[in-house]
RNA sequence: GCGGACGUAGCCGAAUUUGGUAUAGGCGCCAGACUUAGGAUCUGGUGUGCGAAAGCACAUGUGGGUUCGAGUCCCACCGUCCGCACCA
């Protein structure tokens, strides 16, 4: 890219014999100034609940604070802003704010290499932020601004922790769980990306830890439930969501073990209709059964040889292992409820003890993994379901008639199913059962930068929580922000040792903190009423805004933030706090700017910082850009001359609303002037049709097009009409304002309008401008086009018929000749078929 | 392996609603104008092949199909991307 402000150059170029100014030219930085400073003055986004007109709540996702945007960032906040001034214009009390995911790893990690203070370098990051954004001209009603790791903030994240935990949705439990070596903290599953984690790549470990959880499987089902209700979110979030809940129907029902009455292993199965086909039996290494089936016996010293070994592979190896499945037999035989059969009882590496119950029941003819191990181990196979005639594979999984299993004979897997679940509930022996995926989330993280669980540990009263008379808990400030497998908290002793809220006894704190999803699974409903100090948020300002009328973000959030946000939301639908039970009506993920094949980031070194691009072309260039680039849903790779095409439209505007493009005299409207009135009133029409449907891209392709078409008209011999030009030049600039607000703002008011324009109401287009007279009427032979004539938009089937017959063209074609076939399809095309 | 999305000029992309003018708009490139100069601005051109032109033929990953007509619908294949991945 070239060096050095276009359009400073321009201001001092003249030409030299004429002294004409040769270029139309604008002081790009001080109009910027300008009208950020009006907005802020004129307190465009500031709203309050009272308003008479129709609520909007425009929100995207808070950032973290990182203090430099980049190209790839200004994407999604243009959008943000795009709608908030589109929707303001529209008549709608919009409310547009923003905040801050101040809690986290950057800034910790910062002050573990530099010393300082994680609150300060937060604190001086979000200055430079609000700065780029003010740059940018984004306007937010930053009396609501909020960061999650101001105490005014987190008294209220501590707040609802403990109505969680006195609700028994948040609660501590010794459990295996996901440890990052790396960040020296504890995982959620949706943060652990294939075995590894989500933040720093490293390969994560299954540690036993005492971590708090919180209790979102209480909610699977209406989580999974509610996903029909939202229609305005992405097919593809919502897939991602229901696949992650995985609910699954089977029956879960008990075997007893031969040599050990007393004992019994409950499994549970989708496919109790195969039951009948059950060989063996599977639990998984972790298994509490393991130890007691085998204490004594001949296999007690290999099997627990084996499962140190399998606790010893990382998951991802374990999962890697595909089709090798490592097992052994544990001595013992369990008995087919069905049919009395006598069946061997192994332990596998492939059974999972965070699943069901930790035990299968193996089918080999109908499980491919159970048939691998079979294979293996020398362990018989029997078909229950009928393969096709041309099966040719091993495990055949697929519906068809059930053989080999007594009373269910001749039942497709439907009817099969159903009716051993009945047996089972009959006899006794088990139940219809439902199961998910979806585990407890894991809120408990062992680093500094966090908010702190208002938990007190007591010795005779267990985990008390902290009363709300004495919330927040404050960090406490620490020598050492280093992790060292324990939280830097626990270093600190005058924040450790406490009195018992409940018993006045010697008690010490919890000192974990929050994963940062937690801060954010409510901060929208912060943002309703930011500066309460006597509530999180008030019912009457949080039922008003929500739920939120259009939510924007990148798809990596699919799961995780969108997930507990939704859980979050119905548990304070539940306690009475808020009246709606999703939070986000419609969601837009937009795709990621791409550079070099890979999404901007600062370790991959291809971020593109705008600040050349403000100097040379500003701030409005660089949005249009944001918007041209490519449809909203997609990744965009990055132009570096892009900008420079929306800088060229934009300048193009400037010299025609400030008279250096063409000539406009006073003078009776002509058919061009007409026609002209016509293509802007069809542009107003679709920028707002693609507005409404995220489609920028158009949006900005119509407004060229409408714009080459206005210089044009002022360029031909004749010029524009001054009257039709005053009429129509301002539609324009009202549309383009969202998308460039600064120069449509100045060049609104060059114009003599005493009105703000970021508040002035939408254009209107005329229904009957828009509508065409005549339009071109393609004449096909056999599909092909041979001829195109204009016709009145109201020509019937017969007279385009005629028409087509009667071109010359089609004439010659035809020579004499009677056509097959004529399909007229009226005012668009005939197809003369031959 | 399973599921989903996508594949259009040199590049990014358009073709909304119901199958009906493929390639809008931008970038880039070529030529010209204004110029001491141009990296500004303006004018014209720009899918491929044949042709002086009119025009003709061929082009939406590949191959089939449905249809008067397919970028759009159906089938198979190739490629790219995303999600899930021993979840019983």
């Amino acid at each position: 890219m070239r060096s050095g402000s276009r359009y400073r150059k321009r201001l001092v170029l003249f030409h030299p014999h004429t002294g004409r100014r040769i270029m139309a030219s604008y002081d790009i930085a001080a109009i910027e100034v300008k009208w950020q400073d009006r907005w802020e003055a004129a307190a465009v986004s500031r709203v309050t609940e009272g308003s008479g007109k129709p609520k909007f709540y425009n929100l995207q996702m808070y950032p973290y604070p990182s203090g430099e945007l980049h190209m790839g960032h200004l994407r999604n906040y243009t959008y943000t802003d795009l709608l908030s001034r589109y929707k303001t214009m529209r008549g709608y009390n919009v409310l547009t704010p923003m905040g801050w995911d101040s809690f986290g790893l950057p800034a910790e990690n910062a002050a573990i290499k530099t010393g300082v203070h994680p609150r300060d370098f937060t604190e001086s990051r979000i200055v430079k932020m609000k700065e780029q954004l003010r740059r940018l001209g984004n306007v937010y009603d930053w009396d609501r601004e909020v960061a999650c790791h101001r105490p005014d903030y987190y008294r209220w994240t501590q707040w609802l922790f403990t109505r969680f935990f006195n609700e028994g949705l948040a609660y501590k439990k010794d459990a295996p769980v996901n440890w990052c070596p790396q960040d020296q903290t504890v995982l959620a599953n949706e943060q652990v990306i294939n075995g590894e984690c989500e933040r720093c790549g490293c390969e994560v470990v299954k540690r036993n830890l005492s971590q708090w959880f919180f209790k979102i499987t209480d909610y699977a089902q209406r989580l999974l439930d509610d996903l029909d209700m939202l229609d305005k979110w992405p097919d593809r979030v919502r897939t991602m969501q229901r696949n992650w809940i995985g609910r699954s129907e089977g029956a879960q029902f008990s075997m007893d073990i031969v040599e050990r009455p007393e004992v019994s292993i409950e499994v549970y199965t989708t496919r109790p209709d195969t039951t009948f086909g059950m060989t063996f039996v599977v639990l998984a290494p972790e298994h509490p059964l393991v130890a007691e089936l085998t204490v004594g016996t001949e296999y007690e010293g290999p099997v627990a040889a084996f499962v140190a070994e399998v606790s010893k592979v990382s998951e991802v190896d374990r999962l890697a292992g595909g089709n090798d499945k490592q097992g052994m037999f544990l001595g013992v035989h369990a008995t087919n409820p069905v049919n009395g059969t006598r069946m061997p009882v192994y332990i596998a590496d492939y059974v999972l003890m965070g699943y069901g119950t930790g035990a299968i029941m193996a089918v080999p003819g109908q499980d491919q993994r159970d048939w691998d191990f079979a294979t293996k181990y020398g362990i018989d196979i029997i078909r229950t379901v009928e393969p096709p005639a041309d099966f040719d594979g091993e495990a055949y999984t697929g519906d068809g008639i059930a053989i080999n299993s007594d009373f269910l004979n001749g039942m497709e897997m439907a009817e099969a199913k159903a009716t051993i679940i009945d047996w089972f509930e009959t006899q006794g022996k088990g139940a219809r059962t439902v199961q998910f995926r979806l585990r407890d989330w894991l809120i408990s993280r062992q680093r500094y930068w966090g908010c702190p669980i208002p938990i007190v540990h007591c010795g005779s009263c267990g985990a008390v929580a902290v009363p709300d008379d004495q919330l927040p808990v404050l960090l406490p400030e620490v020598d050492n922000y280093k992790p060292e497998g324990r939280s830097p908290l626990a270093a600190v002793d005058s924040f450790v040792n406490t009195t018992c809220p409940s018993c006045g006894g010697a008690a010490t704190r919890e000192t974990d903190t929050m994963d940062t999803f937690v801060d954010s699974s409510w901060y929208f409903l912060r943002y309703t009423d930011a500066r309460n100090e006597n509530e999180a948020f008030s019912r009457v300002n949080a039922d008003y805004w929500m739920g939120i009328d259009q939510y924007i973000g990148g798809v990596e959030h699919a799961i995780l933030h969108l997930l507990y946000a939704r859980f979050f939301t119905k548990v304070l639908h539940d306690m009475g706090h808020v009246s709606v039970e999703e939070p986000f009506d419609a969601l837009f993920t937009q795709g990621m700017i791409v550079k070099d094949g890979a999404k901007m980031s600062k370790s991959k070194g291809n971020v593109v910082s705008p600040d050349p691009y403000y100097e040379r072309y500003g701030a409005d260039a660089i949005r249009l850009y944001e918007l041209f680039i490519g449809p909203a849903t997609d990744d965009a790779v990055w132009n570096d001359n892009g900008v420079e095409g929306t800088s060229r439209f934009l300048d193009r505007i400037w010299r025609m609303g400030t008279g250096d493009i063409g000539t406009l005299t006073e003078r009776a409207a002509t058919d061009a002037d007409a026609e002209i009135v016509k293509v802007v009133h069809r542009a107003v029409k679709k920028v707002t049709n693609d507005i409404d449907r995220f489609a920028f891209n158009t949006a900005v392709a119509a407004l060229m097009e409408c714009s080459n078409a206005l210089a044009s008209w002022m360029r031909s011999d004749e010029g524009g009409n001054q009257a039709t030009f005053d009429e129509v030049f301002p539609m324009v600039l009202l549309v383009l304002a969202p998308m460039a607000p600064h120069m449509t703002h100045e060049l609104w008011e060059r114009l003599g309008n005493q009105t703000l324009l970021a508040t002035h109401q939408w254009p209107e287009w005329d229904e009957a401008l828009v509508a065409v007279a005549s339009v071109t009427l393609v004449i096909q032979v056999n599909g092909k086009v041979r001829d195109r004539i204009e016709v009145p938009i109201e020509i019937s089937e017969a007279e385009a018929t005629e028409a087509a017959l009667a071109s010359p063209r089609v004439q010659a074609i035809l020579d004499g000749a009677q056509p097959r076939k004529v399909i007229a399809r009226p005012p668009k095309i005939v197809n003369v078929v031959i």
